[in-house]
DNA sequence: CGCGGAATTGATGTGCATCAACTCGGGTGG
DNA sequence: CCACCCGAGTTGATGCACATCAATTCCGCG
């Protein structure tokens, strides 16, 4: 038992540098000693439990978080009571960014699953990237990521059908993935249909109802949180407004 | 006239400096020498004209832009041929930002009238802001307020009806333009009704009936793109879901 | 003055929300 | 270990908000 703890706590210590390496330094290269001193400034967190909250809207914005296992989800609270969905957070995925602004944060963070998360205090972080250009500017990037895919969200809700949607929402959970070595094909979805639904801007029934019409239409094979995509292909085609059952093209 | 052409130059500097000052180094703070370097990187381009595209969708990644005078509109292509318009842009306003991440432009902007813009080359900004604490700290918020904008508007097109949406963009236009000392309830929209309409996911013949509903109901007064907000705290009821047509709060 | 795109207004259709009933699965306690 | 229970998920029936189609009107511009 205690042995099996001193190789799960040196497991998440590389974990630790390897998913701060993955999110932070890889896309840029980093010399190794100043993915050293990046090492240096981030803290370990304990393991989060299913709906543990490492930091919720409103409260003051201290540090950034890189998911290490498991995933999240981060939601914001509308003025009349209902919440939004705002991501969904897998391996190596860096979340808080928009608590800086303002200093306060802007949306809560929950965990889906058990999870792991490092935290990096970001008033250090700010220093450290003064000093080493390579990582302010994967910062820079970093924070245009985020932008970017938020734009493309807005096109998905602003644009697009319910079906659309939903195998636009499949995709980019199967690239997620395979960018961190997972199978693309083959995974688990750790939130509820509900939560997709809030995500998607649609109500859980016609979630429902679209898993089972992609899968009567042989794209993916669904079984409760396991799902299997059958023909990227299809699926694409859908998500980019070419699926089967457009008349033409709405135009607003 | 040529005496004009001397004081317009000479206007135009100011204004440069002014809405540099405003976007990048007021809200923190800047040391004077500071503001002088930044001024030394800011290049001034030609004035545009309604329609001028000073970065394009797809095109290398080079600069950030501030609005100095008039006003811009981004939008995306959508695989389909359509495209979503992802922001309107007022002066002080910084765009150009999701094209970091990719070093490619990720989205177009386009003129909406006679606008002046000053450029400022990426790469020289990022030289400056490791040698200038705040001014970095200045970048951070700013890529981060663009997020808490994206992830506002993730709700607006999530979550809300129609009128609810239209409320809500007329008064962020309004605080947009109180925060630039103008007035926050007479003001004269640049964007056509289906350029409203796409930005918000509504039809352009919505959008119209909205006009004219929330003008009958003594809201605002509408003459063409000429708006006066007559009941603000109305129209923030409707924004937040708490206006007269709602039945109950859907729950999505 | 007359053309053409923008805006408005009305009539109709439909995609998806909503309501309702039922099933499934997993966790709990007897 | 099984019966119960309760939330999550599915499926069907209905309604409505908004898109779409169509017809004017309005205004800016040549």
């Amino acid at each position: 038992m205690s042995h099996q703890t001193v190789i799960s706590i040196e497991s998440i210590r590389i974990a630790c540098r390897n998913c701060t390496l993955s999110s932070l330094c890889l896309p840029m290269g980093l010399a190794p000693e100043d993915v050293e001193r990046l090492d240096g400034i981030i803290r370990r967190t304990r393991p989060l439990r299913r709906g543990d909250r490492p930091f919720q809207e409103g409260e003051r914005f201290r540090s950034l978080f890189v998911v290490k296992t498991g995933s999240l989800k981060t939601f914001a609270a509308t003025r009349d009571g209902s919440e939004q969905v705002l991501g969904f957070h897998l391996p190596g995925e860096l979340i808080g960014l928009d608590g800086i602004d303002k200093g306060v944060h802007a949306c809560t963070a929950s965990a889906l699953e058990t999870s792991a998360i490092c935290e990096i205090p970001f008033g250090q972080l700010e220093e450290l990237t003064a000093l080493i250009p390579s990582l302010q500017h994967q910062m820079y990037r970093l924070l245009s990521k985020e932008i970017g895919h938020d734009t493309d969200m807005l096109l998905v809700l602003g644009k697009k059908t319910a079906e659309e949607r939903l195998a636009a929402f499949l995709l980019d959970f199967s690239q997620r993935l395979h960018r961190r070595g997972l199978s693309a094909t083959d995974f688990y979805l750790s939130m509820s249909r509900h939560e997709i639904g809030n995500y998607l801007g649609l109500a859980v029934e016609t979630v429902s109802r679209l898993f089972t019409r992609f899968q009567d239409d042989g794209l993916v094979h669904v079984e409760r949180k396991h799902i299997r995509l059958l023909d990227l292909g299809a699926l694409e085609a859908i998500a980019n407004g070419q699926g089967p059952c457009r008349h033409q093209q709405q135009q607003r």
